[in-house]
DNA sequence: TCTGGGGTCCTCTCTCAA
DNA sequence: TCTGTTGAGAGAGGACCC
């Protein structure tokens, strides 16, 4: 999709038309999501902190981003590209991959498809989507891409909305491309690229693939000279498995009170939790992370022998790996997380297969011995808490360790998640509460 | 100017067991 | 019993994607 949020809220608000409109996080610690080609052509994009986009483009309208109304629209789109193929593999909200090689007899050619699709996005979302089309993932990526708007200075240029790389052309197209086009290759490789000399895709596949092993590892080295020679195996796959769930959050100021911070483990192990039994899982291994103000960044996790999804057991790892980490100088980021999958009956079955733990074991045993005592008496209260906050909000129930000041730490994915809300005030001196 | 949030995958290091 | 090797798994960090 071209530029999905700002399109989105622009769809939802006919006066953004024709408009600068970045959707991200207005605070000093805000980073654009999301903006209007308008915006763009004044060098904005998305990633920036949203401080450096106000420098540059100070008559934008700020807009905090609705991430359960572009879900809902995002269902709707894949609705749409279901209905060309059954074999559509999300990428984020706003793309997809489509394997249409099974339905080109009766939907036509690879150009013949992209372009209904379009058609039909256009008119079922009144939204616009670029579509590349290729005999692998990477081309038709690069190619969507190459079919997108582009921001200039004296405006928006129109792209094809349409490319397609035909079977024979695709040295063609990739070789000329810079070495960063390449899906993998981000600032960090890139400039381990540029240092051995590679500028374009072109330059990549003239080099030894034991060359880019050794400046770039083996998977890597591998992958990215299959990648140069046109080669990508990776098939679409339509229901990949999540294989963790996190939920971190950037505070407005650093925090160095341990107990706001005890409240805000328990708020997100809360909201990993209910995560985890939403889909069904448990997990073995609990991660916690911490950004620290001068934005370096620790994790510590642990793996325990049983598989929890309750709050209070998740908790309990993540305050005892908390406990573990200096943050006497305070904490910008605090993340939450699970992984190590089983399904979710591992987590009730625990009583039957839980070795004592005795009381001279290490701390993590002790954190490890609480997680279990409490997965264990906790899940019944949990399907019921679950049951009160499906109908009356994620902050009407909580543990008494998650109350702050202003009520229960609300642990329910934020709707706005792009760093804290504003504390600069509106770049146009109007109330964003009034917009 | 000072960098979000939710993910995946890879590499390196360490430990432990065979 | 000691030493060296190897492989698996855990833990930590980094890079990348949207």
């Amino acid at each position: 999709m071209d530029s999905f949020f700002a399109s989105v809220e622009v769809l939802d608000d006919p006066s953004l038309a024709g408009k600068a409109v970045i959707v991200g996080g207005s605070g000093s610690r805000g980073v654009v999501a999301s903006c209007t080609y308008e915006a763009r052509a004044f060098g904005v994009h998305s990633a920036m902190p949203s401080l450096r986009a106000r420098q540059l483009c100070p008559q934008a309208i700020f807009v905090d981003g609705r991430y359960s109304r572009y879900a809902q629209v995002s269902a709707r789109l894949h609705d749409v590209l279901e209905s060309f193929t059954p074999l559509v593999e999300p990428v984020g909200l706003d793309e997809a991959f489509l394997d249409v090689q099974g339905a080109l007899r009766l939907l036509g050619s690879p150009l013949e498809i992209a372009t209904a699709i379009r058609t039909r996005v256009r008119e079922e979302l009144r939204l616009d989507c670029s579509v590349g089309a290729g005999r692998s993932k990477m081309l038709a990526k690069l190619a969507s891409r190459a079919a997108k708007p582009r921001a200039e200075r004296g405006g928006t240029q129109p792209g094809p909305g349409v490319v397609v790389v035909e079977p024979g052309q695709e040295l063609a197209f990739l070789h000329p491309l810079a070495v960063d086009r390449l899906w993998g290759v981000g600032p960090a490789t890139a400039k381990r690229l540029h240092d051995i000399g590679v500028r374009t895709v072109g330059d990549l596949a003239a080099v030894p693939v034991q060359v880019l092993v050794r400046a770039l590892g083996r998977a890597h080295g591998e992958h990215l000279h299959a990648l140069s020679r046109g080669e990508d195996p990776d098939p679409v796959v339509a229901h990949r498995p999540v294989k963790s769930v996190g939920h971190e959050e950037t505070f407005a100021t650093d925090l160095v009170d341990s107990a706001v911070l005890a409240a805000h483990v328990m708020g997100m192990s809360e909201s990993v939790a209910a995560a985890l039994r939403r889909n069904d899982r448990s997990a073995r291994t609990v991660t916690v992370k911490v950004k620290f103000p001068n934005l370096s960044v620790v994790t510590r996790s642990h793996t325990l022998a049983f598989a929890v999804d309750t709050g209070s057991a998740i908790a309990a790892i993540a305050a005892a790996l908390l406990d573990g980490i200096d943050v006497q100088c305070g904490v910008r980021l605090l993340g939450v997380s699970a992984s190590g999958f089983e399904p979710a009956q591992a987590g009730r079955q625990l009583r039957f297969e839980l070795e004592p733990v005795q009381a001279d074991e290490d701390v993590a045993a002790s954190a490890a011995a609480l997680a279990a005592d409490r997965q264990e008496h906790w899940h019944d209260v949990m399907d019921a808490v679950d049951a009160i906050r499906e109908r009356f909000g994620t902050s009407a129930v909580g543990t008494v360790s998650m109350v702050g000041p202003s009520g229960i730490v609300v642990p329910a994915r934020r709707d706005a998640p792009w760093g804290p809300k504003s504390d600069l005030g509106p770049a146009d001196g109007t109330d964003p509460a009034k917009k």
